[in-house]
DNA sequence: AATTATATTTAGATTTGTCTAAAAATAAAG
DNA sequence: CTTTATTTTTAGACAAATCTAAATATAATT
């Protein structure tokens, strides 16, 4: 038995280890990610150490054991699918989904998900271009680049997003951009790193270097 | 804020009162139907006063408030939607729902359950037959009679059943009664009510009294 | 190497939901 | 109208998840 709060530490453990280079993740870094104290997450590794879903060293910092690793892997997928239904099948927008995925991703049936997973085709992207694990836990990784890495001349289509928060995507939103969006960089500024584009070969558009780190894509020829 | 446990609570006071004839509901009677001691009601019952979802009285029971009523059609509402969703969309068997629906219902989100009602048709009854309440949270009432109430040589649809749980509707599925089944009763004993009946012009099957009483039909004529 | 700063853990409390055992209130019987 | 049985509430305790404030360990600076 796990609840859900330990679901969403183990989740928050993962995606810190995803995106931070060091193998180990730190008490301060798990606080913030899951904005809570230091001391409640003190108490809860503790918790998932005596659990065996992590690997925690006093002091030191933690990882995920493989059976955590199992158990985040679940957690994503069946995040990411619940998230691809709510666009798919019930039309929401890609920055209306997170919240409500955070709570159906603690759902507790195996069966369930899997019925999902064919209702939707077996779908290997999320809304934001995630990658869907499938039953077995394993994921296809898709080689992408970030905009920020493109030159002038340079052309792509959208294929994912680093950040998932309302305000960043409906930003997107507003400029033009979303998953299959095809860009032609026009020119990239030196003093800045801002990046003019053309979106779609319709539009342009200014994107600031911070939002340019933020979005991924496969790069053409 | 309404925690999960709290609407479980308020679910089955709504419950209780409505299969039993007395207004007010006893601390024993949620007790059983949660499956949880007494001690621990009566706190729960002091907490949902407090917050006003319930008209409770010391030593003589309790009842919703309007509050609370409202509250215990929109977790109906959803129940039931999402019943029909793993039913008509994941092809789940009729038997197999309740305890997902029992996890889903807790979901907050108000937009969901509206796009999912819009997604499913705006359907008026769950897969066991029971109405589902509007956005409005009015609910269609259908004129049903219980199989046993019928005598011999009465024909109708099974359009209810009363009891949920899996033995009961696994029970069902291996005589061939479902949703829509066609009913005519060719016999019913004296001796102990039991009922032989004609399933779908085809088949036959007897039924025991107990049965009977929780499968709800549309006479016909 | 000693001092300062940061990160992490412990100590002690709080809230929520639960329990058992005992006390009190109400209902049922004699 | 007492006595017995049932129902309900209280008292006291516990596990889970959280907090603040204080102590301790590790890292960074002089
Ligand atoms: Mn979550
Ligand atoms: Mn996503
Ligand atoms: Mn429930
Ligand atoms: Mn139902």
């Amino acid at each position: 038995m796990i609840t859900s709060t330990e679901e969403d530490y183990i989740k928050a453990i993962f995606n810190i280890s995803q995106r931070g280079k060091k193998e180990l993740v730190g008490t301060n870094q798990i606080a913030s990610q899951m904005s809570t104290s230091a001391a409640s997450v003190t108490d809860m590794l503790r918790k998932l150490d005596k659990k065996e879903m992590i690997i925690y060293e006093k002091y030191k910092g933690v990882k995920l054991s493989p059976l955590g690793t199992i158990k985040a892997m679940t957690l994503l997928r069946k995040h990411r699918l619940w998230e691809s239904f709510l666009v798919e099948k019930l039309g929401f927008a890609w920055d209306e989904v997170h919240d409500i995925a955070e709570q159906m991703e603690h759902i507790q049936s195996t069966e369930l998900v899997n019925r999902l997973d064919k209702y939707l085709g077996y779908p290997k992207f999320d809304p934001h271009g995630d990658p869907i694990p499938d039953a077995q836990g394993t994921i296809t990784i898709r080689n992408q680049v970030s905009l920020s890495s493109l030159q002038t001349g340079d052309k792509g289509m959208v294929v994912g997003v680093k950040k998932h928060d309302k305000d960043f995507l409906n930003h997107l939103n507003q400029v033009g951009i979303n998953i299959g969006t095809e860009l032609e960089i026009i020119l990239k500024y030196d003093y800045d790193q801002s990046i003019k584009l053309n979106i779609n070969n319709s539009n342009e558009a200014l994107l600031t270097a911070a939002v340019c780190e933020n979005i991924f894509l496969k790069k053409f020829s």
